[in-house]
DNA sequence: CTATTTTTGTGAGATATGTCACAAAAGGAA
DNA sequence: TTCCTTTTGTGACATATCTCACAAAAATAG
């Protein structure tokens, strides 16, 4: 008998809602695949086999736009990942890669499916973690065009520290250029705010070790910039 | 008995899935109201009560950001509205007002979410509904950061004609600040690019009234502006 | 129909941010 | 270390779009 899912210690709240036999279904459906920095989970274009769920580490989800690819927003385990993409559509339409080593479990679609119908409270914390994501895409749009430069690396820089690292000291997980993809502004306005912040003393910067020394301040440029 | 679900002639496809016993459980939870243009269904920051589901009509989703009151979205009836927000929070966290003459079903919550668990075809139209709701907020995103101001209007051009209207002829049910508040540009710009598509033939205009006479150009433009 | 409000049109000037070009620095590989 | 690649820093200039100001037109109310 296979178990993995039902030792797992990190399971999804959707998960939690299941029972030990459902579990044991859920295992001989799930296959756990550690992942390098890099390495892509989902493909924009392909089709979509497998509900993925981001066991540990940290993603990105991005997508071709109109002129280039961009990325959309950072997904931290533990989470699901493109569940949209994949009961929306047969074929993925954005991309999720690995940012940092991480572990993913590939499920299959169908006894995913098979669950959602099986038990409702596990359909219902899927149905609130897609409403979640949709407000934060919301916030993330408005955000997004309504703000300036400053007030978008500021979110970024909380954002980091606040909901992914939780720690005032942090690595960044890309690049400058990315980041600038990421709130739509180029690699050298990036690193023109980077050194303004670091100038204002709102931040320490060595290399990508970021380290934020005024936190209030950097709140107030989210907030008004 | 009440059975105004049951003769509904404009079920969602959720409610579709439905047993007549279930629709007549939705009918007694279920107020239909009719509104005019300008009244709000949903408040941001008020607490959802009701699960709403616009039935005739056509409405538009816009939250404040951190700047100004932004529309994020026009939603056309047939649809379910605000369900994360009703699902997410107890408050709203953004606003739909109608901008035409409208008819909307106010279902209780406790009901709805008791057709969800008891019938898991409904509980997975609702969820396909989310799913494509976060790839559309997606798609938007991207495009309304990465395309410049013509390529946004026509955008918004074409999502008239083909989503909503069904037609090159029709009236704009928002004024020209609306539009470029949508698309995070000024009233000004908007009538600068209004009046150049008309010079350049693409669109002919009087008044709110739109016929677009050139609809491959306006894709051009939408592609690659 | 007239008066008032709302919406639209348009010029001139201001500005945030992009692009280009190249140098410096940091990080990896051998 | 030394070499090579990737990433970052910075100036100069270009430009899309905003803001302000006001006029014209359209819509609505009385």
């Amino acid at each position: 008998m296979k178990n993995e899912c039902q030792l797992c210690t990190i399971k999804s709240k959707a998960a939690l809602k299941l029972a030990d036999d459902e579990l044991e279904r859920l295992s001989l459906n799930c296959a756990l695949v550690k992942l390098r920095k890099g390495e892509s989970v989902v493909k924009q274009g392909t089709l979509s086999t497998n509900v993925v769920y981001l066991r540990k580490g940290l993603a990105m989800v991005h997508m071709t736009g109109p002129y280039h690819e961009q990325i959309v927003r950072f997904a931290k385990a533990p989470t699901y990942l493109a569940l949209p993409t994949t009961f929306g559509d047969k074929v993925n339409l954005y991309s999720v890669t690995v940012i940092e080593p991480s572990e993913v479990c590939f499920i299959d679609i169908s006894a995913f499916r098979f669950l959602l119908s099986e038990n409702s409270d596990f359909a219902y914390e899927v149905i609130l973690e897609l409403c979640r994501n949709e407000l934060d895409a919301f916030n993330r749009c408005v955000n997004r065009t309504q703000k300036q430069m400053r007030g978008k690396i500021a979110d970024v820089l909380l954002e980091m520290s606040g909901k992914i690292y939780n720690s005032d000291t942090f690595t960044l997980p890309v690049n400058q250029g990315e980041i600038g993809n990421l709130i739509d502004a180029s690699r050298e306005s990036v690193s023109r705010i980077f050194n303004e912040f670091e100038k204002d003393g709102i931040i320490s910067l060595s290399g990508k070790k970021v380290e934020i020394k005024n936190k209030s301040t950097l709140s107030l440029i989210s907030a008004n910039g």
